[in-house]
RNA sequence: GCCGGCAUGGCGAAAUGGCAGACGCAAGGGACUUAAAAUCCCUUGGGAGGUAACUCUCGUGCGGGUUCGAGUCCCGCUGCCGGCACCA
C-alpha cells in the first residue's frame, strides 16, 4: 500500500533532518533586550496563537490552520528583518483532565504532562518555528504563581469612578481617612459598587468598621452571594459565559440558579472602557460587534415610584437621601454581598427602605426601575419586580402574601433552561400593592414576575404594555390596563395628557409622537425622552442613567484542577497570604471526586486548609492590601492563626489564559511576572534607551496578530482585556490593550460538509496526513483550503493536489538516476534568467509578500504554482530563478525548501535568509493588450504601447476590425479611455 | 424576534467598480508503459452555429437602482450558517 509505494519525494527522511537542525541551532530562538545577540535595531513583531488545551485527543486539524498562518507570518518577518516572538503554550488546567482523574484514580498532573508532552511533539512535527524556550504551562507552579500574584493586584485595588480606573486600595484608605467628611458622598458611591449592606451594616458602628466594610467592598475581587449558575453535574459554578441555554458549555450538563457564596470580579466598572477601546483596534467588525452586544450598554433614565399606602395616598418620602440616583451614571444590579443567615428569605436591603423601626409608623419605600423609553412613562400602567426583588416581603400585602410566595419558590426552583423555554408564556402574581405614576399620579398595581430579570437594571420594570411586547402579553394574559402614549404618526386633537378613547389593538414598539402624555404631545420620541427626563430630574424622581448587560464576573469554580485562591480567611474575613508565599500550590489529592455539595474538592486536604502562615523575614510583604488590625478582628483580641483556613475554591481556567501572552514575553522571570523592559520592548517596539512611553500612545500597541477562533470572541478576548486593562491602570504594563490585530480562522468541516466529529466519524488526523503526504502538505493544504476566515470543508484529493506540486518544485531541482536515487538535476544550471522567466519569478516574489502581509495565503500559493509551471517548462533551468522561488517558498513549505537549498549548495538556512527584493522594472510590459467594449461589451482586443496616449489607444481601438464592425453606421456618443486598463465606446 | 456573515462552474475557490471563473480538485481524451502506478500534454460554465481556425449568445441566489461599465456600490427580498435571545 502506500508505505510499499514509492514516495514522488523523501519527506519523511528530510523533513525530520530538518527540524533537528532547526531545534540544535535554536534557529528561532529570540533574545530579549539586554540578552546577549539581542538586535535593537531591528523592528519587533509579537505573534501569537491562542494556545491549546492539550487534550487526550490530541492535535486536529483545527489547530494547524491558525498555527501555519502565524508560523508563515512569524518565519516571513523573520526574513524581512523583524525581531519575531512567536511563542507557544499550554491552558493545561482544566475539567477534562479532573474527570479523567476522577474516572482512572490518575492524577492530573500526570496526565497532563502526558498531554502536553504528545501536543508538543505533534506540533515539532508540523515544524513550526516556536521559540520553545519560552514555553509556558498554566499549571507550572513558576507560572500559576504569577496568575495569583495578577489575582491579588486585582483584590488589592479599587475603581475610582473620577479617575475612570483602578487604583491601590491602600489609596482609598488613606483618602477616606483624610477626608471622613466625604463620607456621605462615598455612600452613594457605595450603593454603586454593590457595597449597600456593609454601609447598612454599619450604621450603628465606629467610624473604623464603616471605613473597613467600605475599603472590603471596593475591591475588584469581592465576595457575593448571589444566585449563581450551579451545575451538579460538574460540581462547579460556571461563569454566564459558560451557561449554553441553561446547560453547561463544556457536557451539556443542566445548570440552576442558586444563592453560593463565591468570589466575583468587578469587571462591569470597566465596561465602557471595554466597550470604547474596542475601536482602536483591529478586530474583525463582527467580534468587535459581539463584544458590544455583550457588554450591552444601553442609555435610558431611572424613574423613582413612590408606593402608595393602604388609603391610596402616596406613602411616606423616605428621610434618606436616595442613594441610587448617585452621582455616578452607571449602575448596575444589586447584589447581597454579604453571606446571609438564610438564603431564601434575604433581609430586604433595598434603597430607600428602613425597616421597621419600633415604635414609628414604618416609611414606604420606593421603587427604581430602568427604562429606555422615558418618554413612555404616561403609559405604565402597572409595575413588575423580579421574584427575587428584595423589596418584595415589605410591599405585598396579607391577602396576597401566600400566593407570592408560592410564586417565587416556583420561579426559584426553576432552572435557566425551564425559564427560556418558557420564556413566552408569561406567569406573575399581584403582590397586592400599589405604586403612583409620578406623572400621572395614577395608582397603578405592582406585581412579580420572572420576566423581570433580577440581575439587569434595577430589577424592576415599569410596565407600558403599549409599547412594549413582553408587557403586552402579561398585560393581556391578566387583564392589565393598556395605554396608548406614543403614536407612528403626528396626531392633532389628542392632548391634555387625559384618557385614551380605546385601548389599542396592537403593540407599538417604535418611535413615534408622544399622546396622552401631559406636557409631552405631539413631540417626537426623541425630545419627549429628553423633556420628561429633564422634569422627572428637576422634582428630584429620576435622571438619565446607563446600563450594561454585562455582569460581574463569576471568578471561583469548586475544582481541584486549577489554581487555588491566595486567600485564607480568618474570622469571617478574607484576607491575602503574603507575596512571599506564593505560590499556593494545591495539596495532593487521590480523590478528587466533586463533594455532591457545593463544598469543594479541597475541603477533603484537611491539613493544607489549615492554613499554617509561613514565618516573615524581615521586610517580606505581609500586610499586603491594608495592616491586618483593620481587618474587621476583634479588639484585644490576639489574631490566632490556629484559627486561619485557606480559600477552597480555584480560579475558572480563563485565569492563566488572561495573560499568558504576557508572560512568553519573559517566562523564565522569578521576580515578576514579567520584566519591564522586555515587556515594553515587545509590547510597544520602545526601549528604555527611546523615548519614554507616555500615557497617551497614538497606536495602542500589544500583540502585533493574535490568530484564533471565534468561539472566544467574548471570553477569553473580553477577559484578558478586562486583567491587561487592571494591570495598566496599576502601572504593570506598558498598553491599555493586550491585541492589536487580530484574525480568526474559520472552522475547517469533515469531507461531508459536517462539523467534524468522533460520532460522525469525519474527524482527520493530522498525523495521518504527515505520515502519508508529510508536514509540507499538510501546511500548504491548510492555507489552500480558501481564505483563512471562511469555513471550509476538508478534501484529501486537495491535500494531493498541493502534494503533487511539491513534488514538481522537488523535480524542479531534482533527477532519479539509473539505480533510482535523487540527485540534483542537470537541467538545472547557472545560466541568465530569460526576460520571460525573470519576469513569472519577480511578479511572484511581489505578490507572494503583499499576499502574506494581507494573510492571504491560498492566493499567495496560487502564484507560487504558476512560477513553479513556468519554471518546469524552462530548460535549462536557471538555479538563480530556482533559488529565489525557493526564498518565497520557505515559509510555507520550511522542510522541502531547506533541502532543495541544500542540494542547490547552500550552506545557510533558508529559515535565516534575507528575503528576495523584486525588481519592478522587470514587471513592466513594452506593450499592454486592451479590451475594447462597446457598450459595455467586449468586442476585440488591442495591443498598444505601455506609454502609449489616450488619443493613441483611441485611434487604434477605432481601428480594431471587430470594433470597427459594431460601429458602423452609428455615431460616437462617449469614449472612454482607462490608462492600462480597457476602452469602451459608446454608441447611439 | 434581534445582531452578524455568506451566496460565483461538478467541487475548493480567484477577481484596486474595468476581459468573470486565476490556481487547484474532479472528469474526459492523449503520450510514455507489456500493464498499472507515477509523470507529461490537451479539453472542460451553459446554449446555439460552423468541416475548421472560430463566431454569436446567456451567465456571479432573486427583483430594482446608480454608472460609460456592477460578482464588486445602493435599496428591497430569498435561502443557508453563526451568535444573542423576556436585558425593559
Amino acid at each position: 500500500m502506500s508505505n510499499e509505494r514509492r514516495r514522488p519525494f523523501p519527506f519523511d527522511q528530510f523533513e525530520p533532518r530538518w527540524q533537528r537542525v532547526w531545534a540544535e541551532r535554536a534557529t528561532f530562538h529570540t533574545p530579549n533586550p539586554g540578552d546577549a545577540g539581542f538586535d535593537p535595531t531591528k523592528p519587533k513583531y509579537y505573534v501569537l496563537d491562542m494556545f491549546p488545551y492539550p487534550s487526550g485527543a490530541g492535535l486536529h486539524v483545527g489547530h494547524p490552520e491558525g498555527y501555519t498562518a502565524t508560523d508563515i507570518i512569524g518565519r516571513f518577518k523573520k526574513m524581512r528583518g523583524f525581531n519575531v516572538l512567536h511563542p507557544m503554550g499550554w491552558d493545561a488546567f482544566g475539567l477534562p483532565a479532573e474527570q479523567y482523574a476522577i474516572k482512572t484514580g490518575q492524577h492530573p498532573r500526570a496526565t497532563t504532562e502526558a498531554n502536553v508532552a504528545n501536543f508538543r511533539a505533534q506540533l515539532q512535527r508540523i515544524g513550526f518555528g516556536y521559540d520553545w524556550q519560552r514555553e509556558v504551562n498554566t499549571t507550572d507552579p513558576g507560572y500559576f504563581k504569577w496568575t495569583q500574584w495578577i489575582f491579588l493586584q486585582i483584590y488589592k485595588s479599587y475603581y475610582d469612578p473620577e479617575l475612570g480606573k483602578a487604583q491601590p486600595i491602600a489609596l482609598l484608605e488613606d483618602a477616606l481617612s483624610d477626608a471622613p467628611q466625604r463620607r456621605s458622598e462615598w455612600e452613594g458611591n457605595m450603593y454603586l459598587l454593590g457595597t449597600h449592606e456593609a454601609w447598612r451594616k454599619s450604621d450603628d458602628s465606629s467610624r473604623a468598621s464603616w471605613r473597613d466594610g467600605f475599603i472590603e467592598h471596593s475591591r475588584l475581587a469581592y465576595i457575593s452571594s448571589a444566585p449563581v449558575n450551579w451545575c451538579p453535574e460538574l460540581g462547579t459554578v460556571l461563569a454566564n459565559e459558560e451557561v449554553v441555554d441553561g446547560k453547561s458549555e463544556v457536557g451539556g450538563h443542566p445548570v440552576e440558579r442558586r444563592p453560593m457564596r463565591q468570589w466575583m470580579l468587578r469587571i462591569t466598572l470597566y465596561a465602557q472602557r471595554l466597550m470604547d477601546e474596542l475601536d482602536g483596534l483591529d478586530w474583525p467588525e463582527s467580534i468587535k460587534i459581539h463584544q458590544r452586544n455583550w457588554i450591552g450598554r444601553s442609555e435610558g433614565a431611572e424613574v423613582r415610584f413612590e408606593i402608595a399606602d393602604a388609603s391610596g395616598r402616596a406613602g411616606f418620602q423616605p428621610a434618606v437621601p436616595s442613594f441610587q440616583l448617585g452621582t455616578s451614571g452607571v449602575t448596575n444590579a444589586p447584589h447581597r454581598d454579604t453571606p446571609s443567615d438564610n438564603e431564601r428569605n434575604p433581609t430586604p436591603d433595598a434603597p430607600g427602605e428602613i425597616p421597621g423601626a419600633a415604635g414609628c409608623k414604618p416609611a414606604l419605600p420606593t421603587i427604581t426601575v430602568f427604562t429606555t423609553r422615558p418618554d413612555t412613562l404616561y403609559g405604565a400602567t402597572y409595575m413588575v419586580l423580579a421574584p427575587e426583588h428584595l423589596l418584595v416581603d415589605s410591599i405585598v400585602t396579607e391577602e396576597q402574601a401566600t400566593a407570592v410566595e408560592e410564586y417565587r419558590e416556583k420561579a426559584a426552583r426553576k432552572s435557566d433552561l425551564e425559564r427560556a423555554e418558557l420564556a413566552k408564556d408569561k406567569t406573575g402574581v399581584f403582590t397586592g400593592a400599589f405604586a403612583i405614576n409620578p406623572v400621572s399620579g395614577e395608582r397603578i398595581p405592582i406585581w412579580i414576575a420572572d420576566y423581570v430579570l433580577t440581575g439587569y437594571g434595577t430589577g424592576a420594570i415599569m410596565a407600558v404594555p403599549a409599547h412594549d411586547e413582553r408587557d403586552w402579553e402579561f398585560a393581556r394574559k391578566f387583564a392589565l390596563p393598556i395605554r396608548e402614549v406614543v403614536s407612528p404618526e403626528p396626531r392633532l386633537g389628542l392632548g391634555g395628557g387625559s384618557v385614551c378613547d380605546a385601548e389599542p389593538l396592537e403593540c407599538f414598539v417604535g418611535e413615534g409622537y408622544a399622546i396622552h402624555s401631559g406636557p409631552l404631545d405631539g413631540l417626537p420620541t426623541a425630545a419627549a425622552k429628553a423633556e420628561i427626563t429633564a422634569r422627572l430630574e428637576a422634582q428630584g424622581l429620576g435622571k438619565t442613567t446607563i446600563n450594561f448587560k454585562l455582569r460581574d464576573w463569576l471568578f471561583s469554580r469548586q475544582r481541584y484542577w486549577g489554581e487555588p485562591f491566595p486567600i485564607v480567611w480568618e474570622n469571617g474575613r478574607h484576607r491575602a497570604v503574603a507575596e512571599s508565599e506564593l505560590p499556593v500550590v494545591p495539596p495532593e489529592l487521590s480523590d478528587f471526586k466533586p463533594t455532591g455539595t457545593p463544598e469543594p474538592p479541597l475541603s477533603k486536604a484537611k491539613d493544607w486548609v489549615r492554613y499554617q502562615p509561613v514565618h516573615h523575614e524581615r521586610g517580606d510583604d505581609v500586610s499586603t492590601a491594608f495592616p491586618l488590625p483593620s481587618l474587621g478582628m476583634i479588639e484585644g483580641v490576639e489574631p490566632s492563626h490556629s484559627t486561619a483556613t485557606r480559600e477552597l475554591n480555584t480560579m475558572p481556567q480563563w485565569a492563566g489564559s488572561c495573560w499568558y501572552y504576557l508572560r512568553y514575553i519573559d517566562n523564565a522571570n522569578a521576580e515578576r511576572f514579567v520584566g519591564s523592559e522586555a515587556e515594553r520592548y515587545w509590547m510597544t517596539g520602545t526601549t528604555s534607551h527611546q523615548s519614554p512611553v507616555t500615557s497617551h500612545i497614538p497606536k495602542p500597541g500589544g500583540v502585533d496578530l493574535y490568530v484564533g477562533g471565534t468561539e472566544h470572541a467574548v471570553l477569553h478576548l473580553l477577559y484578558a482585556r478586562f486583567w491587561h486593562k487592571v494591570l495598566f491602570d496599576l502601572g504593570h504594563v506598558s498598553t491599555p490593550e493586550p491585541f492589536q490585530k487580530l484574525v480568526n480562522q474559520g472552522l475547517i468541516l469533515g469531507e461531508d460538509g459536517q462539523k467534524m466529529s468522533k460520532s460522525r466519524g469525519n474527524v482527520v488526523n493530522p498525523d495521518d496526513v504527515i505520515s502519508e503526504y508529510g508536514a509540507d502538505s499538510l501546511r500548504l493544504y491548510e492555507m489552500f483550503m480558501g481564505p483563512l476566515e471562511a469555513t471550509k470543508p476538508w478534501s484529501m484529493s486537495g491535500v494531493e493536489g498541493v502534494f503533487r506540486f511539491l513534488a514538481r518544485v522537488w523535480r524542479l531541482v531534482m533527477e532519479e538516476n539509473q539505480a533510482g536515487e535523487w540527485q540534483p538535476s542537470a537541467a538545472v544550471q547557472d545560466v541568465p534568467m530569460e526576460k520571460s522567466v525573470a519576469k513569472v519569478v519577480h511578479a511572484t516574489i511581489k505578490k507572494v509578500g503583499e499576499d502574506i502581509e494581507a494573510v492571504s495565503f491560498n492566493t499567495a500559493i496560487a502564484q507560487m504554482m504558476v512560477c513553479t509551471n513556468a519554471l518546469t517548462a524552462a530548460n535549462p533551468r536557471p538555479v538563480a530563478a530556482i533559488r529565489l522561488l525557493l526564498h518565497v517558498l520557505n515559509p510555507f513549505a520550511p522542510h522541502l525548501t531547506e533541502e532543495l537549498h541544500a542540494q542547490l549548495g547552500g550552506t545557510t538556512l533558508l529559515a535565516d535568509a534575507t528575503w528576495p527584493a523584486f525588481d519592478p522594472a522587470l514587471l513592466i510590459e513594452d506593450e499592454i493588450e486592451l479590451p475594447v467594449q462597446v457598450n459595455g461589451k467586449l468586442r476585440d482586443k488591442i495591443v498598444v504601447k505601455k506609454d502609449a496616449t489616450p488619443a493613441e489607444v483611441e485611434a487604434i481601438a477605432k481601428a480594431a476590425p471587430k470594433v470597427a464592425e459594431s460601429l458602423a453606421g452609428k455615431t460616437i456618443k462617449k469614449l472612454i479611455v482607462v490608462p492600462g486598463r480597457l476602452v469602451n465606446i459608446v454608441v447611439a
